[in-house]
This record gives structure tokens, C-alpha cells and sequence, in this order.
DNA sequence: AATGGGACCTGCGCGC
DNA sequence: TGCGCGCAGGTCCCAT
């Protein structure tokens, strides 16, 4: 799914669209992925109510309504926010506005989660977050890091370590900061400690300057790419060289997800 | 505590 | 052209 770069695109993008809004009716196409309540009262209890404000935590965006209810929204692997809406074969709720325009949310695999709840704090998800990286002290981080013997690679993905990293900035914080992937995340020195915690700022800001990285669904509220994925410099580049040294980039499996390096600079 | 596997789904690109 | 396989920005749950 779009990581946080990717929802932070979105939110801000929303902001500009729809913030104020009134949504006249909500369409319930694929009642999947609406966890709670019942679709039936989740069209009813946000159709007349008014967008007054709308957040971003880690990947999950927060709508609040007028009517003093939250809505929650987490795209997985393929949601997408569309505005205004086209309505494709792939849209799953259909959000009616007052002017007439729709919002689109569309979700080819069927994974994102949608919920209306009345305190977003007291969601399960929101409660086992870590810090995100924006607003964490590198003390702290190093303080995190101790006793921490798992691979490096997949505490960064673990969103109870850190929010709102997801496989494509880890690894590209991992090859800026010349980490390799695998090692245990107590063994790094105090200098790789203090490179990590900025390059993985760096990369979720310079991702989002550039509207997040288009590689297979995600795309922004207009429906168009971000264009952050051409700036990549290890993942999804298998074999292809290293931009820094020419060694052809590694792809090996870690905590069962893909994982990119270069074996030259990252050994 | 940590790690591995599978589950949830659909669709795409690849090799044959 | 068609088919089967592996793979996908995430998270959760269970077994070891």
C-alpha cells in the first residue's frame, strides 16, 4: 500500500478538495471492506454529515464528522482515493458530495478497512502504533534500537517499532544510510544509528515533495502518479546496477517480504 | 521474544 | 494465444 508519503499526498490533497464538504450520500458497492458498523448503518449514520476535518496517522487517514463520528480509512496494498470520482470497476464506495461531484473509494485486492467509529484513539490499530519517525528525537530511536536483536529491516516495517515505514522506504533508508538489511538492529554503531534516523526522514520527505512513488496502485487523489518511484535507487531494481557502484542490486526475502540491496555498498 | 508461514484478495507480468 | 506461477506500497494470527 501507499506508505506514509503516499497518505500524507492524499490527506493534503483531500484538504484542498473536500474539507468542509457535505456528503450527500454514501454507496456501499463492495460491503467487504466495511468492517464496522453494518454497511447498512454506515451509509445511513455519514450520509447528511459534513467533512470538518481530516488527519493523517502513520497509514491511516481520520475523517472527522459533523456528526461527531470518525471515519477511518486504511488502504492496505490497493485502496485508493479518488476525487472526483470516475467510478471504475474497482470502486468499492461510492461518496456523494454536495456539488455534485463524487469520491471514489476504489480497492482492486480487497484489503483496505473502512470504519466509522466514535473515537479513533480507542481503535486497536491507532493504540499499537509506535512513533513516527517525524516525531521522534534520535535519542529515543537509539534508546529503541537496544536490546533489539531482530533484523534491522523488518523492525523498521513492524508499525508497533515505527509508524508509518513500509517496504519501499525501508528499503531505500537501509541502502542511503549503507546498512545491510539483515543485520541485527542491536549491532549497528552509534554513527549508523544517527544515519539511519536521518535518512529515513530524508526519504519519506523527499517522497513526499515528489506526491509519493506510483509502483503499482497507489495513485493520488487525482488519479495520477506520484512521482517519487524514478528516484528509487534500490527497490524494485533487481539485477539492475547499483547507481553508486554498478554491483548489480540483490533481491532476497526478509521477514517474508522483498527486500533490495547492494551487496557492494551495503555488505 | 522472535521468526516463519499462511491468510486475506485480485490482477499483472513472465516464461513456456 | 493461453496457462500456470510468482509477485505485489499491509497487517493479523497461529505455530514453533
Amino acid at each position: 500500500m501507499p506508505e506514509l508519503p503516499e497518505v500524507e499526498t492524499i490527506k493534503r490533497e483531500l484538504d484542498k478538495a473536500i474539507l468542509g464538504k457535505k456528503i450527500t450520500k454514501v454507496s456501499v458497492v463492495n460491503p467487504k471492506v466495511i468492517k464496522e458498523p453494518s454497511p447498512k448503518e454506515f451509509q445511513r449514520q455519514i450520509s447528511g454529515s459534513t467533512i470538518k476535518n481530516i488527519s493523517r496517522k502513520a497509514k491511516l487517514l481520520i475523517f472527522e464528522l459533523s456528526n461527531g463520528k470518525f471515519l477511518a480509512i486504511h488502504l492496505k496494498m490497493s485502496g485508493q482515493l479518488i476525487y472526483p470520482g470516475k467510478n471504475s470497476k474497482l470502486t468499492r464506495v461510492i461518496f456523494n458530495l454536495s456539488n455534485g461531484k463524487t469520491l471514489d473509494f476504489n480497492d482492486g485486492r480487497l484489503f483496505a478497512e473502512l470504519r466509522l467509529v466514535d473515537d479513533w484513539q480507542k481503535l486497536k490499530f491507532i493504540q499499537s502504533l509506535g512513533p513516527e519517525p517525524f516525531g521522534l528525537s534520535l535519542e529515543k530511536f537509539k534508546e529503541m534500537l537496544k536490546g533489539k536483536k531482530t533484523k534491522i529491516k523488518p523492525l523498521l516495517l513492524d508499525q508497533t517499532f515505527v509508524s508509518g515505514i513500509g517496504n519501499i522506504y525501508a528499503n531505500e533508508a537501509l541502502f542511503r544510510a549503507k546498512i545491510n538489511p539483515a543485520r541485527p538492529a542491536n549491532s549497528l554503531s552509534e554513527k549508523e544509528e544517527e544515519l539511519l534516523f536521518v535518512e529515513i526522514k530524508e526519504t519519506l520527505k523527499e517522497a513526499i515533495t515528489h506526491k509519493g512513488s506510483s509502483v503499482d496502485q497507489y495513485v493520488q487523489l487525482s488519479g495520477e502518479d506520484g512521482g517519487y518511484a524514478k528516484y528509487h535507487k534500490v527497490y524494485d531494481r533487481e539485477k539492475e546496477p547499483c547507481l553508486k557502484c554498478k554491483t548489480p542490486i540483490q533481491r532476497i526475502v526478509l521477514g517474508g517480504r522483498g527486500t533490495y540491496l547492494c551487496p557492494h555498498c551495503q555488505a
